[in-house]
DNA sequence: CGATTCCTTGAGGCATCTCAAGGCAAGTGG
DNA sequence: CCACTTGCCTTGAGATGCCTCAAGGAATCG
C-alpha cells in the first residue's frame, strides 16, 4: 500500500504551487448559481430564488492529488464534499486488509453522505486522479437549508438517490453473473460520462482492473477476462484503460438479459 | 404467485373486522412521544420538546396481512411507512421475473425512503406476516421538519443510516462466501431482536429459505446447506424457521475472519 | 536499466449452482 | 377422517463459472 493513500489532504484551501505558476489562483468564493456543473450537483432541481440562496453558502475548494485521500473511514465528519474535477473511489477495508469499493464518484456528484449517521466516516474516499473539491459544511448547509423546504428536499432526495444506487448494486452484486455485471458497469459509465457532456462511446477508465473487481463483486483476473470475451464479441475496443463501446445495443443485451 | 402479492393494500384506516369484535380498536390519534418503539424509530435521538413536536404529525395507522404489499415498485411516493410490528422484506423484481431482496425491516423500521429520489418507489415491500404501520405523509413531516433544525438532523442521519447499511451488504455480497454471509445475517437479526427486548439466541425467522438466498446472492439450497453445516459445527440448532444460537462466539467467528 | 505496477492469459481446483428426488406440515375437499 | 395437493425444506450428484496460482508482457519511474 503507497503511504500516499494512508495521508488525508489538508483541509485548507491551497491552491498548488504549479497551479500558481501557470493559472490565476482560483477565486476566493465559488458560487453554485454560476457552477458549470449545476445542472449535476447540490443546486440540481432547485429553482432561481433558491440556487442565489446556496451563494450564501461558504465553502472551500480543495485539490486532492491522485492516490490522496480526502477522508478516511472513522475520521470524524465534517464536511459533504462536491467533485468538481477528477474522479474518487469510496471504499470499506476489512480486517484481512482487502478492500470493498463501495462508488466511484465523478464531477458534480457528492462524496460523505454516509458519515451523518454516526458522526464518523463509514468509508474512505480516494482520489483516483488530480481532483478538485468543494467542501462544504454540513452545519452550515443544515443551517441554510432551515430556510428552505425546496432544499431540504434536494438534500433528501440526493441521499434517496444514494440509496436507489445501492439497491441496483445489490441487484447487480447478488444476481448477475460476470458478463451481466461489467456490462451494467460500462453502461453505468457511459452513461455519467454523456450526462457530463462526454462521448458516451469512447472513455477513459481511472480505476484498474481490482478496482472494477473489488465494485462489481469478482476478482482482477475475471475482470480482464471479461474485458477480452466483449473484445471478441465486438462489442468493446479495450486498450488497457481507454475503452470505445462498438455495440451499444450488444453491451444492452448483455445486460437486459436479467434487469429491467 | 400468490394473487395477494400483487395488491396493495387499501391506503385508509381499516381496523380489521375480527380486530373489532376481539379488542377495542385502536386509537384514532397515535403520538409518537408515548409509543413504545421510540428509542428505535423516528424520535431516536430527539429531546423531550422535539419529540413533542413530531406529535403534531398526523397519520394514520394500517394492518397489513401476510402476503400483502405496503407498495410497489413504480407507485407514486407519498409516505414514508414506521414499522409498528411485523416483519417486511423489501425487493426489485428483475425483469425475468426473479426478484432481490433488498432488505428485511422490523419493529421500528422505517420503509420507503428509496421513493424520495424519483418520487416513485423504486422497491415493493411486502409483509412477512400479519402487521402493522404507520403511513407518515412525506410532505407533512417536511413541513414539520421545517420548524426543527433537530428533526431534519434526525430524518437525515436515518436516512444515512440506510446508506451505511447497504454498504455492510455490498461487502458482503462483494466478498464473503457462504458461511460468512449467513454468520453476518443471524448476527445481524440476533442484534436487532435484542434491541427490540426478544432473545439474541433464540428467534423465529420470518423469511423462506429463497428470501434469505436472495438478499445474500445465494440459492436457497446452499442457504440450506449453510444451516446444516452450522448445526454440524454445533453453532446453531435450527428446526424450519425456528433458529437457536448454541455459540454466539463460533459465529462471530465464521464472520470475522474477514470483516472488521 | 532494473524495479515496480498493472494487465493479460493459461491451467487446474473448488465453491456454488443446477437438477432431481424425497420428506414434512398445513390446507382442502370428498 | 383420509387422500391429495401444495409449499417449503433438505440432501445428493454432477456441472460449471469463477477463483487461485503462475508466468510473462507492457508501460512507467527513479
Amino acid at each position: 500500500m503507497q503511504t500516499a493513500t494512508r495521508h488525508t489532504a489538508p483541509l485548507q484551501f491551497v491552491p498548488r504551487e504549479d497551479a500558481r505558476r501557470d493559472a490565476a489562483p482560483a477565486p476566493l468564493r465559488t458560487l453554485c448559481s454560476t457552477c458549470h456543473l449545476k445542472d449535476l450537483c447540490l443546486p440540481c432541481g432547485l429553482n432561481g430564488t433558491d440556487i442565489e440562496r446556496l451563494d450564501g453558502l461558504k465553502f472551500a475548494r480543495r485539490r486532492i492529488k491522485e492516490g490522496q485521500a480526502l477522508y478516511h473511514e472513522g475520521e470524524k465528519f465534517q464536511f459533504i464534499y462536491a467533485v468538481r474535477s477528477g474522479t474518487f473511489k469510496s471504499h470499506l477495508t476489512l480486517k484481512d486488509g482487502r478492500e470493498q469499493v463501495t462508488g466511484f464518484q465523478m464531477a458534480g456528484e457528492l462524496l460523505g453522505l454516509d458519515g451523518l449517521a454516526s458522526g464518523q466516516h463509514a468509508s474512505s474516499a480516494i482520489a483516483l486522479e488530480d481532483a478538485e473539491i468543494c467542501a462544504i459544511p454540513y452545519a452550515h448547509l443544515m443551517e441554510l437549508a432551515s430556510t428552505s423546504t425546496d432544499l431540504q428536499h434536494v438534500i433528501s432526495r440526493l441521499m434517496s438517490r444514494e440509496i436507489v444506487r445501492e439497491h441496483s448494486l445489490m441487484m447487480l452484486l447478488g444476481s448477475m453473473n460476470a458478463e451481466e455485471r461489467l456490462a451494467a458497469f460500462l453502461l453505468n459509465i457511459s452513461q455519467r460520462m454523456k450526462a457530463r457532456g462526454w462521448s458516451a462511446s469512447e472513455f477513459h477508465l481511472r480505476m484498474s482492473r481490482a478496482e472494477i473487481g473489488s465494485y462489481l463483486g469478482m476478482k482482477l483476473e475475471t475482470v480482464s477476462r471479461t474485458f477480452s470475451a466483449f473484445q471478441h464479441q465486438r462489442l468493446l475496443e479495450v486498450d488497457k484503460k481507454h475503452v470505445r463501446i462498438t455495440s451499444l445495443e450488444g453491451l444492452q443485451q448483455a445486460f437486459d438479459m436479467r434487469v429491467q
